[in-house]
DNA sequence: ATGAAAGCGCTAACAG
DNA sequence: CTGTTAGCGCTTTCAT
C-alpha cells in the first residue's frame, strides 16, 4: 500500500483525491480545508496543522483547474509565437530562444506559469482570439509580429491584458515592446560608412516588419551620405541560408564592400562562407550584425554589432503585461539599440 | 456596441459568455450547444450551423477551464526544467532552447499545448510532484535530470506519463531518452588521441550527471591508451565561462595538447580564448566539443564534435509520452553519438 | 472559527 | 436528434 492512501472505516484502501476526501478524515468541511490550506488566517492554527499534516501525509495537492474555474484566474501567461512567413525555423531561432528564457524567469519570480503556443496564422485565422478566448490564461505575451501586425491590432482593441514583442509604428494601438529597429539600422549604416564602406548590401528578409525598419534606417543613411545600399534577401533556416548567402557573395564580390546583416545567426554564417571565400574582413570586406547575442563575440574576427538589450526586454514585456492584467492601459516601451564596435566594421 | 454584444428582451446589452448564454440565444439546450461546438455527429446539421453562426457572430469560445476540469483532460504537456547547480544559465543554454523548440514543434502537432515550468529544487522540495498532481497538465517531459535523478526515481514508481531527457543508467526506473553519453565521450577521447593527442584535459561540470558519463568514456579510452586526462571544472554560465578557461589554459599551456569540451558552448568559447593567446588549433592544441549546435560549423577553425540528434531526441520524447499516456509502460531510449569531424582535431 | 450551500462553465449519461 | 440532470473539485458568501 502506498502512503497517499488510506482506509476507510470499512478498511478498503480510499485515496485521497479531493478536498472533501481530506476533510472527511480530519473531519471537518471542505470549506475549512480549502482555507486552511490556502493559509487563510481565520482558521484555527491546530486545525490548519492538522490538516496540513494529513495533506503532506497522502501527498494531496488541490485541483489546480477546479480552482482556477472558481476563481476565474489561471495564474498563467499564455506565449504566443506566430510563424508567419520562414515556418521552419523561427521557434529556434535563437534570439528568440533567448528572449523565451528571460521570460520565463520573469514570470516564474513573479508566480505565473508560462504557455507556449506555436501558432501558424496561415492555417489558422483565428490564432490569437482563440488562445485569449480559450480561458486557459489571464494575459497573452506574443513574441514577434510576423506579418500579423493588423490581426494584432484587431484584438488589441478588446483585449487588455496583452503585450507584444516587435516593431513600434507611429499610432499603432497594441501595446509594444521592442528596440527602435530604425535607429539600430542606422547605427550600423553610420558605422559602415565611417570605416570606409563605400557600397552596402542589407542581408535578411524586408517582409518581416523589424527587418524592414533596420533596412530603412540604414536606406536613410546611406542616401544621405550618397552610398549605395542594396537588399539580398536571405532567409533565416540555417540549412538555406549557407547556399544562399554563398551566392549572394558570388554577386556582389568587388562591387558590395559592406554588409549589414538582418541579425546575428545571418552574419555569423555570412563570415563563415566569406572565409571560405578567401576574402579578409574586414580589409576587403566589412560586416555589422544586429541582435548581440552570445556567439557574436567568439567568431572570428569578433563581430561588430547593433545590440539588443534581451533581458532589459523581457523585464519591459513582463512589467507591462502586469501592469495590464492591473487594468492600466500602459504604453508602448521602445529600447535604444547600442553600437557594439568588434573587428568586423 | 461591439459585435461580441446582443440585447436580451429588456433591451440590456448581453454578452455571449457561455454555452447558456448561447442556447438561450438559439433557442436551444446547453447541451445541444455544446455537442454542436463539439463537432458530435448527432446534431441536426441545420442546428449546428445556426449555433455556429452565432458563435461566430458573438466571438464564442467555450471555456476550456470548465471543459478540463469536467473531462478530466487538459491537452497541456508539463515541460519541467529543473535548475539544481549552475541556476543561472540552464534555460537560456542553446542545447535546451533547441530541445525545447523541437519539442514545441512535435507537440503542437499532435493538437497539445505546452506549459513551460522553470524549478529550483534547492527552494522547492516538491516541485515534481507539485507540476504533476496540479491537474493542470496531463503528462510531464522533464529536461535535464540535473542533480535530481533520486527525486525522478521516486515520483516514476505512481506516476507513468512521464518522460526525462538525460543519461540513461543500468536498472534506472524511471523512462529516459537521451544521447549514450559515455560512448560520446569514447568517441572524443578516440579522436584526440588519434589525433596524436598524449594528456587530455576535460572541460566541464562533473556533478552533472550527463557530463560525467561524458567524461566516464573519454576516461575509460585513455587510460587504456595510456594518456593522461584530468577534469577542469568549468560553469556553463556565459559571464564565468570565459575567465575560467582563460585560467585553466594559462595552466595547462604546454601540457596538455588536447581538450575535450562538455558541451559545444564550452568549446566556442574555449576556442575564443586560445585565439587570444595566440596558440594555434589544431597544430598545438586540438579540441573536440559536444552537442554539434549549429554554431559549432560556424567557429573559426569549424569545430569537431559529438553529435547529439536533438531532433530525434525531441521526437522520442514525444513518442514515448504519448505512448505512456496511453498507459504503455514504455523503455527508455538511448540515441547514438556521432563524430563530426571538422577542423580542430 | 467553522459549516452549509451555491455555484464557476462545461460535458455526458439518460431519457425521451 | 434534443432536453434534462447531475456532477467535475474547488472557493466563497452567508450563517452560526
Amino acid at each position: 500500500m502506498a502512503d497517499t492512501d488510506s482506509k476507510d472505516r470499512a478498511g478498503r484502501v480510499t485515496k485521497v483525491r479531493t478536498l472533501a476526501d481530506l476533510a472527511k478524515i480530519a473531519g471537518v468541511s471542505p470549506g475549512t480545508v480549502s482555507r486552511a490550506l490556502a493559509g487563510n488566517s481565520l482558521v484555527n492554527t491546530k486545525t490548519r496543522e492538522k490538516i496540513e499534516a494529513i495533506a503532506r501525509e497522502h501527498g494531496f495537492r488541490p485541483n489546480q483547474m477546479a480552482s482556477k474555474l472558481r476563481r476565474q484566474k489561471t495564474g498563467v501567461i499564455g506565449i504566443a509565437i506566430p510563424l508567419g512567413h520562414d515556418v521552419r525555423q523561427k521557434i529556434s531561432d535563437a534570439f528568440f530562444m533567448t528572449l523565451l528564457g528571460h521570460l520565463a524567469a520573469e514570470l516564474t519570480e513573479k508566480g505565473y506559469d508560462l504557455m507556449l503556443r506555436r501558432v501558424i496564422p496561415a492555417q489558422d485565422e483565428d490564432w490569437l482570439d482563440r488562445f485569449i478566448g480559450s480561458g486557459m490564461v489571464d494575459g497573452v505575451i506574443v513574441i514577434g509580429q510576423s506579418d500579423q501586425f493588423e490581426r494584432i491590432e484587431e484584438v488589441a482593441d478588446g483585449y487588455l491584458p496583452m503585450v507584444v514583442w516587435g516593431n513600434h509604428q507611429e499610432g499603432q494601438r497594441h501595446c509594444v515592446v521592442g528596440t527602435n529597429n530604425r535607429l539600430g539600422g542606422k547605427l550600423a549604416a553610420e558605422r559602415l560608412i565611417a570605416s570606409g564602406v563605400k557600397e552596402i548590401a542589407f542581408l535578411g528578409d524586408t517582409q518581416a516588419i523589424e527587418f524592414a525598419a533596420r533596412f530603412a534606417g540604414a536606406k536613410e543613411v546611406a542616401e544621405k551620405m550618397g552610398v549605395r545600399i542594396r537588399v539580398l534577401p536571405t532567409h533565416l533556416s540555417p540549412e538555406r541560408t549557407g547556399e544562399e548567402i554563398a551566392e549572394h557573395l558570388r554577386e556582389i564580390e568587388g562591387k558590395v564592400d559592406g554588409i549589414f546583416a538582418a541579425t546575428d545567426t545571418i552574419a555569423v554564417t555570412c563570415l563563415k562562407e566569406i572565409r571560405e571565400r578567401g576574402i579578409d574582413v574586414p580589409r576587403q570586406l566589412k560586416v555589422v550584425g544586429f541582435d548581440d547575442l552570445p556567439i557574436s563575440s567568439q567568431t572570428a574576427p569578433p563581430l561588430t554589432t547593433v545590440r539588443q538589450d534581451i533581458a532589459a526586454g523581457a523585464k519591459g514585456l513582463v512589467d507591462l503585461l502586469l501592469r495590464r492584467l492591473a487594468g492600466d492601459d500602459t504604453e508602448s516601451l521602445v529600447l535604444p539599440p547600442h553600437l557594439i564596435i568588434r573587428e568586423t566594421a
